[in-house]
DNA sequence: TAAAGCGTGTACTATATACTACACACTATG
DNA sequence: CATAGTGTGTAGTATATAGTACACGCTTTA
């Protein structure tokens, strides 16, 4: 369990073994942000950078968004949006699984997609 | 469908049918922000108050927090908590349910706290 | 050995968020 | 008819958010 920017970082230098396009400043630009704010966020000198800039880091790296948005204890727009439609509902759904496992919930989910709703 | 201001607004009216204490000033002072910032709220003069401020509202008036938070466009920090323990779990299960009827949600919620998980 | 590329330290900055404080006019109450 | 209470207009503020800009020293490359 360590942190979003050491994550971050990890993934980086992974890719950056294939591929010499991964130097911070590389990602840094091709992600629309400053090198010196990328190398900030990985070593978790500043706080996490927006949604936006999250979002556009994970396509980069070939993380996933949610994962990363998590990691940095945001939700996406578009997942609050889905709750906010339905608050009542949604509320009550994920109180409810807050602890129920894994296998559970995902049965939840496949018989959805079966999807003999 | 009107916005966050006129509903807590209609609400707090209709509390004060049956209790003088429930003016906007009283209400704000109990609520802990000062009469003017709830008037600016109600006329929706400036956009919703933080999560917690809603919260105590909320409570004020005899609402639903998370349907204060929705109409507010925000997510209780609870919610998000569990959210970003289990980040695909539960965004894949959220989109998954996005245009589900809220009867089969609901019978999502029974069988869980039915738990013979 | 110069130039390009690397990560990082320091110092700012712009915008949004979340309000407060004071003054005013109107209404109801004692 | 004074005064207590009501809602609101105007102006301002503190803090958080989300970054930028420039300079530096180190390393690799040509």
């Amino acid at each position: 369990m360590n942190g979003l920017g050491p994550y971050i970082r990890q993934q980086r230098e992974q890719l950056r073994q294939h591929d010499n396009g991964y130097s911070l400043r590389q990602v840094a630009e091709r992600v629309g942000i400053q090198p010196t704010y990328l190398s900030k966020i990985e070593r978790e000198e500043l706080p996490p950078p927006s949604e936006d800039t999250l979002k556009r880091l994970a396509q980069e790296l070939k993380l996933d968004p949610d994962v990363l948005l998590a990691m940095a204890g945001k939700v996406s727009s578009d997942l609050r949006a889905i709750i906010c439609q339905r608050p009542q509902l949604f509320s009550q759904l994920l109180r409810q699984l807050k602890d129920t496992p894994d296998h559970a919930v995902l049965r939840i989910v496949r018989e959805v997609s079966d999807g003999d709703w």
